[in-house]
Order: C-alpha cells, then structure tokens, then sequence
DNA sequence: TCTTGTGAAGGTCTTCACAGCG
DNA sequence: CGCTGTGAAGACCTTCACAAGA
C-alpha cells in the first residue's frame, strides 16, 4: 500500500518496485487522454493529472525506454501501448476466486475486472453449502480441485476473499499451485515465497492511519 | 499504500508518514498476539508477525516514544493501547457513504468498520429513484443534505463508492463540507486541498502491477 | 523555443551496530 | 545476558538542472 505498505520485496530488478507501481496509473491517465482525443502529452501535462513532478514522470519512462520526443512530448497512443506491453496487459488473465461469501459474491459482480482483461474463471469454497452453486457463469468448486483447474484454465492470479482465520492456508494452496500473484482481500498478512507477489486489499487499515491526521489536526473543525 | 501509492503528501510533521501508514498493522498484530493470551514481545518476534525487520520496528516506535523495556520486550496490551491512543482508535469515527449503487451497497454491508469503530451514519446518492429508500438502518438522502449532515452528525470521513465520471465533483463536495479523509472506491485520483487526506481502494491497479512481475519472472510456467 | 533524458544532488527511509539499562 | 532506543551509515527514491535534439 505504499504506500500503502502493500508488496512483496524483490532484489533483481534494474526498474524499481516503485516505478513499476506507478506505470499503471500512467496507463489509465493515458486512456483517460486517448479519449478526449489528446494525441501528443508532455511530461508537465501528465504530472499535473497524476500530481507528480514532470521529473518524476520522465525518469519512471527512462527506466524502461526513450518514448518521447524532444520539444514536443509522447506521443499518447504510443506510450499507452508500451507501457501497457512492458505491464503485461495486452493480454488476457485468468483469475480463481477463493470464498464466495458476502464479500466474494461482490467480487464477482464487480465490473471492473473484465474490461481490464482480468477474467474470473473459476470459483472456489469449503462450506458444502455453496459448493455446486451457480453464480453467474459459475458453478462454485470444491477446493481439492483446485491444483486441477489452475492447470488446466492456465490461472495465473488467485483472488482471496476468505476469514482472516484460513487466509494463510489458503494462500499456501495458491502457491503450491503454482499461483504467483494474490489478491488478498483478507486483513491478514500471510507469508508467502519470494517468488510471489500479494496486494492486499485493506480498507480498514487505509481508514486507520488517516484518523492519525484527523486526530492531530491543528484547528478542530 | 503504498504503497500502493496511495497517500496525499504531507510535510511538517515530526513522525514520517510512512511510519503512520504501518502502525496499524502493528495494533492489529498486537491485538492477535493478545488475544493469544502473549503478554510481552520483542521488536523480533513482532517483525517476524509482519515481515519487516526488528530495527525498523523499534526505530518506528521511537519516533512516538519509549515503550519498551530492554533485556524484555514491550507489554502487548501497553504498546496497543498508546498506538491505539496515538492513532486516535479509541473512539468512534461517523462516515458518510456517497454512492449507493452496487459497490456501496456492498460497502453498507460490509461488517468489518463498526467493530473498529467507524460507523457508516449517513449515505447520499444522486438518483431520484434510490433517494429515500431504506438500506439497513439507513435512509439515503439526497447530495443537498451533505452539508447539514455532516454537521449534525459530526461526520469527519467520507468514503466514495461513486462512478468515475462525478468522482471529482464528490470530492469537492464533501471537501467544502470540512471532511478531512476520504476513502476512494472510484478508480480516478481526485485533486483535493492538501489539508485532505485521500486513500484509494483500487484492486485493478494492484492487479495491473502484480502482472508485471508474472510477464518478466524467468521460468514460464 | 520547447521538451526529453539523465547524471548529480538532495532528501527520505531502512538497516546497522552498539551504548545503556534491566 | 537480552533487548531497547538511537546516532550513523547505507540504500533507495525524488528532484534538480542542463545538454542535446526536434
């Protein structure tokens, strides 16, 4: 989370964790731009959308090539697509869905993934209760068959949204399944290997540091 | 956030945001390890909890005080009660919920803010044909009434399960009301005073980093 | 002239390493 | 002896400032 304190470390890398967090942003201000038509965008254009300092912009796209042109800026369609290649989002990715309770179910009905290329292909719970369910497109899984469709659907991305008492083990499942990036929607931090990245989705968290701010506020009002 | 990049800047402040950004996570482990029944822990065994190291543990705490006891630890209950008290958690936070679509209903329903203490007192929307029903134990109310509200209610927080497109113009709204934080559900990065603190809630950036590292991990597969 | 790309400078955050105390 | 609290060192990130190209 960055700031929220949200990821997973890594050390071989020559582009910085922290660029690399913010290219997606840049890529949805650059579709945001696309849209109106804006065809050419400087650093300083760009940095105002984003509240970031031109400077900031141009050494993130130094990082990863020279996508501009001097005295005039990016070409915004160009830029969108590389940096969308270098994100790995010119492409399709399956997504499983661990716990289809409360919280599950308006995971599935969120209608932002898909448009992103982010497809939820499989679902997944212990309680017998709602194993064989159909939602949706759905029909919700037991978790031994798990290892099974991760295979064979090529799901390379696993969304948790279990209590916080089986987050861990489930995460452990994931992993062993070959699954290198979680969505965690679980207050809970669980270990995981080096290789794989987590994102936790914490909102309770996010309203616990700002009350820091509301309760040191110089004038109360 | 950020990480997650996700925190509006601030600068004349003694404790680095960063460092109110973690402790949260700190309480949270803190109350775990109590209700475990742990009576004392050191700086190693709580950065093993959390995955962060004992030094950056003890330095964070040192920016708000001393409150630990060498050759022994921190008592569990002390240390969360001052984090707690520091972090303004010791009372109740009212929140106004703007956009009661699908999201905010789901929000609504969301069990996990009252036992931490905010409490959703109030919830607006600008569609006629859902202003004035029911949700819960809630009315929604339509967006003129922001203002009285927040004030009769004492509402400090605001939280923003609006579309993209009248994001901003919510922002400012419950700016101008005098609300200080505002958690963002809406995938845009509003402008807001600098006196506001902004998180946002954005799965789909989160998404869009992880792919990344799957896209440049060396063995395929 | 305008804007990029980038070394260098500056600032912030993390880690080290140890004095000091229980 | 074990552990905290903390200056100092080191790593990392951001900003500056300017050469160079369109």
């Amino acid at each position: 989370m960055a700031l929220q304190p949200d990821n997973t470390p890594s050390q071989p890398s020559r582009v910085p964790d922290v660029v690399i967090d913010r290219l997606p942003q840049y890529v949805r201000i650059l579709h945001a731009l696309m849209d109106s038509g804006v065809e050419v965008v400087s650093s300083h254009q760009l940095g105002r959308r984003l509240q970031v300092t031109p400077a900031q912009i141009r050494k993130d796209l130094s990082y990863l090539g020279r996508f501009g042109k001097q005295g005039r800026g990016y070409d915004v369609r160009y830029l969108a697509s590389e940096l969308k290649q270098i994100l790995g989002l010119n492409r399709r990715w399956n997504v499983c869905l661990i716990g289809v309770g409360r919280l599950g179910r308006a995971i599935l009905s969120y209608p932002g993934f898909a448009p992103e290329g982010f497809e939820i292909v499989a679902a997944f719970d212990t309680d017998d209760r709602v194993v064989g369910a159909t939602l949706g497109e759905l029909k919700v899984q037991p978790m031994d068959e798990l290892g099974e469709t991760v295979e064979r659907l090529n799901i390379s991305i696993g969304v948790i949204a279990v209590p916080s008492s089986v987050a861990q083990e489930v995460m452990k499942l994931l992993t062993e399944c070959g699954v290198e990036a979680i969505l965690n929607y679980a207050p809970v931090y669980p270990h995981v290997p080096e290789r794989v990245r987590v994102r936790n989705v914490d909102p309770v968290l996010s309203l616990q540091s700002m009350t820091y701010y509301l309760s040191h506020r110089n004038n109360h009002g």
